[in-house]
RNA sequence: GGGCGUUUAGCUCAGUUGGCUAGAGCAUCUCGUUUACACCGAGAGGGUCGGGGGUUCGAGUCCCUCAACGCCCA
């Protein structure tokens, strides 16, 4: 082993090199482990598992730094810390992204390759991104438990997929129904609603006449409705009017008024004319729309021209009685809306779509035809029967598939779903009751609002990558087929309640002649099987039953996170020790998705709640407020960052940014690989292929380069200059350490006498007592900025501005070096446990350097510190050193140096020229001034000629003031008389300000009154600008007289 | 449409229960290489706290209202 010599440490930290050696030194020495058989206090946080669809972004740079920088800190503590990591297989997201590289590359489909073939793609996808995400991870200084890493589809997390669905259908928690979907007809797929777009396109709005049957007198003989889309009249199960129409028309009308208050003078005229449109429509509809109400209140029902079906009118808000005829046709089993009112209105669901977008049989004569042709014959055939009232052109929305390009049918297709009525409530509970606490609070609202609508969840994706739904099912034809059916499934052998449970699913349509004509089964038989039980599923297969297709919402599995990591339902040590997890951090958008979640299914499978705190933490967006996102180009990589600024700074910054607002702006830079020049992103140039430097003029190639020419271009980086102040915090802290260990030689650990302790020592040791208590609170809190912020401050213009500037004085005397020697190592010591949390490389760095030099630290008891800082004690100062009156006593000796210096530059005297000056002062203040007297020449260059009440201002001089102090210093021969004069006026004219506004408090009697702790303050403050005030205006008057 | 949030210096943000001349970092300007650090040191300039109204002795802070921007849910 070499020596260790303090003078080859360079100026700068070489993070590069540092980082990857200090995190293998940590993972291979077991720092990161979780230990369940461990006596210490557990404290656990599960990763929020990054898709394994790419790459990890700044979001993910932001709340790793948070969860490392509170385990680190846990861990430090004392408690059993575990940092469970792992990757979300993420479905839908990951499928699309694999297909569609499968088409781009050999141009197939999934079905070219068949389920098995792409699962298997998938996999490689999965191993290859997974590497590189949790890599970053690491790059970050994550301190996981990376032996435990579990990925949301591995078997582990299965065994608990299984067995918990398997337990919810037992419960007849989890049925299947039926459930509008987006349908896919040339992909013959579902889509999510994130990936339907809308398109404004050029259609029709026609309008026809449903007959009445039997008309009272009076009463029209035929309904108007009018729609886009004509062919799906044929799937119309009634036809809907507004249930209070006048008032419905009422409300229209006062929208209409107040946005006519609000409008300018150029959108009065239109919103008048809609007005009077109202006005006239009210008098001319009205009594047909209350007719029409009352006939549907009285059960009237119309005759479905082409169809010959008998479809009720009822009454539903979702009519508008300000539009067309105010009649609505209801086709439920293809539109949303109609959908909601045939809930609502317990009407029949009528499905007329095949898979392939033709009409099924249901539609009789149209049966086989594309929609746009049934379009065609639907109007016709009403035109042919006089039933066409009038065509208008009007532009409308269609929504398309983001994935095929094609129009997007809202088809009714089988779902299973989770019923959530009591597996909500009881996740509100937790909240109300304060078992799970939600930070900030004001997200509570969000996360109880969408519980308490308790929606049932619809759990199944037509999907091959995923949890395939473990449930068996045959359709029996006759009621006849049942029984026989579920008796056989009892009859196999192994069969019984916990390795199979069976459900009976009637079909919604009774009438057996529709049944038969539509192919609908009877009733469907489900069985739900529990893992590990091959065989049973065989014997399923054998009666005739056949496994679901669809696999489940990736969301599904990312619930059961906090406990599934832990092996549940194995009663493991783990689950015993780490169960409920601690604090779970995580962004705002995914509350609902997936913490509620996480919520009811950790209480309904462990029966506690999964964490007892939850934070969330602010976005992150571009300087233009627009969320950052690979395809705008705005992205950052946490890698670029790192490599130029490193882990440390990318992790200072981010904490740094982490306040209590929802969103953070970050402004973003190229960085030009050719010169190292930075400029601001804009909009435009964050979507070019290449970007020319506009300092050295070279173009280099950014994330959309495709073409040879610019991908044989150098890469930019994108990164943000906003980590410059973290990167030059760290090469502060660095040097201020170098400049320690250059002066540690000969260091000998021995405890110090509390007499001993200079003035600054015990400043010293106030500071580091009060910031340890506040970076301990807020970071407890989650305060991250202000931890950050306080540390800055301390660190930089508290340590290395102050103490370590008058250390150097004490380090030139050989009798006060040892002295001196221990406690900056002492103060450094704790310095960098408290910064350890936020920064680790580098105070793991500069912690075993300092080993090197003094292994043993501490001024009252000396101990051997530990062999790294990542478990060495956190520091808990003893409340007794925080001393008000010695800081105080500081802050004096800080005000008169800014004056010094402060006069030096407005007098332009160069550092090298030596003044004298004096204070006047009150001789207690002299008293507690003087200790610290021999410093202003370190710091200032100048030197205190006389302290105390005696002392006078020399014939030529400045003159500063502060409330406790007059401070002259001696320029005979230096003055600037102009430049002071100047500089007096200006103190003059603040004095005077300040004066009067004092002055004017005083006067006000209610305030006296009211406070009069405060109203003494004020005056005291005003005696002391009073007499500054006289002081100034004297040395002005003298500087006057020179002129 | 509903909910949440933001608006303070050129930029990015602090500002606790209302209280003395509203703070920081970056940027700008001036001066400076002094036994760690130019990724440094010292200092300066720069804000009618988004607009309007109210409560109060007193409002960046509390209430109302308007506006702009952002996010989530429908």
């Amino acid at each position: 082993m070499t020596t260790f010599n303090p003078n080859d440490i360079p100026s700068r930290f070489d993070f590069a090199e540092a980082q990857n050696r200090i995190f293998q030194m940590w993972e291979s020495g077991g720092y990161f482990e979780g230990d369940p058989e461990s006596k210490k206090p557990p404290y656990t946080v599960v990763i929020p598992p990054p898709n394994v669809t790419g790459a990890l972004h700044l979001g993910h740079a932001l709340n790793n730094t948070l969860q490392d920088t509170l385990i680190r800190m846990k861990r430090m503590q004392g408690f059993n810390a575990l940092w469970m990591p792992g990757t979300d297989h993420a479905g839908i997201a990951t499928q699309a992204v694999v297909e569609r590289r499968l088409k781009e590359d050999e141009g197939k489909t999934r079905h070219d390759l068949g389920r098995e073939a792409l699962v298997e793609r998938i996999w490689k996808w999965k191993e290859q991104y997974e590497t590189r995400i949790l890599g970053q991870l690491k790059q970050i200084g994550s301190s996981c438990d990376w032996k435990r890493t579990r990925f949301t589809l591995d078997d582990v997390c299965a065994r608990a997929v299984r067995h918990t669905f398997f337990d919810l259908f037992q419960k007849s928690l989890i049925y299947r129904g039926k459930r509008l979907v987006n349908w896919d007809t040339y992909l013959q797929t579902t889509v999510s609603d994130d990936e339907v777009f809308s398109q404004t396109v050029k259609g029709q709005f026609w309008h026809f006449k449903y007959p009445v049957i039997d008309p009272k007198p009076g009463e029209p003989d035929c309904v108007i409705v009018a729609t886009t889309r004509p062919e799906t009249m044929l799937g119309d199960t009634a036809v809907a009017v507004h249930p209070e129409p006048d008032k419905a028309l009422d409300r229209v009308a006062s929208e209409l008024r107040e946005k006519l208050k609000k409008s300018s003078d150029a959108e009065k005229a239109s919103v008048e004319a809609q007005l009077d449109a109202l006005a006239a429509r009210r008098e001319l509809m009205l009594p047909k729309l209350e007719q029409l109400r009352d006939m549907a209140s009285d059960g009237r029902k119309l005759l479905l021209p082409l169809m010959d079906r008998e479809i009720p009118l009822v009454c539903d808000v979702w009519a508008k009685p300000e539009l067309g005829a105010g009649c609505v046709k209801i086709t439920p089993a293809h539109d949303p809306n109609d959908y909601e009112v045939a809930k609502r209105c317990d009407l029949p669901m009528i499905n007329i779509m095949n898979r392939d977008g033709t009409l099924n049989v249901e539609t009789g004569v149209y049966s086989g035809l594309t929609m746009k042709q049934a379009r065609k014959k639907v109007v016709e055939d009403l035109d042919a029967i006089q039933l066409l009232e009038t065509v208008e052109d009007r532009e409308i929305e269609l929504p398309q598939s983001d994935r095929s390009k094609t129009p997007i049918e809202p088809y009714l297709a089988d779902q299973w779903f989770v019923a959530m009525g009591e597996l909500s409530q009881s996740a509100i509970d937790a909240v109300v009751d304060g078992e799970v606490s939600i930070t900030p609070k004001r997200y509570e609202r969000g996360y109880l609002d969408w519980l308490g609508e308790k929606r049932d969840w619809p759990v199944s994706r037509q999907l091959w990558w995923g949890h395939q739904i473990p449930v068996w099912t045959k359709a029996c034809g006759s009621e006849g087929e049942v029984q026989p059916l579920i008796d056989a499934i009892h009859a196999l052998p192994g069969f019984d309640g916990t390795v199979a449970a069976v459900q009976l699913e009637p079909c919604e349509e009774t009438d057996s002649k529709k049944r038969a004509n539509l192919e609908l089964p009877f009733a469907s038989v489900h069985v739900c099987v529990q893992s590990g039980c091959e065989d049973f599923e065989k014997a399923l297969e054998e009666l005739g039953l056949t496994r679901e297709e669809d696999v489940l919402d990736t969301w599904f599995s990312s619930a059961l996170w906090p406990h599934s990591t832990l092996g549940w339902p194995e009663q493991t040590p783990e689950l015993a020790c780490f169960y409920p997890t601690s604090t779970l951090i995580t962004s705002r958008d995914i509350i609902s998705l997936w913490v509620a979640r996480m919520v009811l299914m950790g209480l309904n499978n462990c029966g506690e709640v999964p964490f007892e705190k939850v934070y969330i933490h602010p976005k992150i967006q571009d300087g233009f407020g627009e969320t950052m996102s690979k395809s705008k180009g705005n992205g950052i990589d946490p890698l670029d960052v790192i490599a130029k600024f490193g882990a440390d700074a990318l992790r200072f910054g981010m904490a740094h940014l982490c306040t209590e607002t929802q969103d953070v702006r970050l402004p973003v830079q190229f960085e030009c690989p050719h010169c190292q020049h930075s400029f601001d992103q804009t909009k435009k140039n964050r979507i070019l292929p290449k970007v020319a430097c506009p300092s050295c003029k070279k173009e280099f190639s950014t994330q959309w380069a495709e073409s040879e020419e610019d991908k044989s271009l150098e890469k930019g980086a994108v990164t943000s200059e906003r980590f410059e102040t973290a990167r030059n915090f760290v090469n502060k802290l660095w040097n201020a350490s170098r400049f320690a260990m250059l002066n540690l030689e000969g260091y000998e650990a021995s405890p110090i006498s509390e007499a001993d302790l200079t003035v600054e020592d015990r400043w010293m040791l106030s500071r580091l007592t009060t910031v340890s208590g506040n970076v301990t609170a807020y970071l407890e809190d989650f305060k991250y900025a202000d931890a950050t912020r306080e540390l800055y401050e301390f660190a930089w213009h508290q340590f290395c501005s102050f103490y370590v500037e008058m250390l150097k004085d004490r380090f030139a005397d050989e009798s006060k070096r040892p002295h001196a020697q221990r406690i900056l190592a002492y103060s450094l010591d704790c310095l960098l446990r408290l910064l350890h949390p936020v920064m680790p490389f580098i105070t793991e760095e500069i912690w075993q350097n300092l080993a090197n030099l003094c292994p043993q630290r501490g001024w009252g008891e000396v101990e051997t510190v530990n062999r790294c800082i990542i478990d060495a004690a956190w520091p808990e100062l003893d409340p007794a050193w925080r001393d008000e009156a010695i800081e105080n006593q500081f802050a004096l000796y800080q005000a008169a140096l800014s004056d010094l210096r402060e006069i030096r530059n407005s007098q332009n005297i160069g550092n090298k020229k030596k003044v004298k000056f004096s204070i006047k002062c009150t001789a207690d203040i002299g008293d507690l001034l003087r200790p610290l007297g021999v410093y202003f020449s370190r710091m200032a260059n100048a030197e205190l000629i006389e302290l105390g009440p005696s002392a006078e201002a020399p014939e030529t001089s400045a003159t500063r003031t502060t409330a406790e102090m007059e401070i002259y210093v001696d320029l005979d021969g230096l003055i600037d008389i102009e430049a002071e004069v100047k500089r007096l006026e200006k103190e003059k004219a603040n004095l005077e300000k300040s004066i009067s506004s004092k002055q004017r408090q005083l006067s006000n009697e209610k305030f006296v009154a009211a406070k009069p702790d405060l109203a003494d303050e004020i005056r005291t403050s005003l005696l002391q600008a009073e007499s500054q005030l006289s002081t100034i205006a004297e040395s002005l008057q003298k500087m006057i007289a020179k002129l």
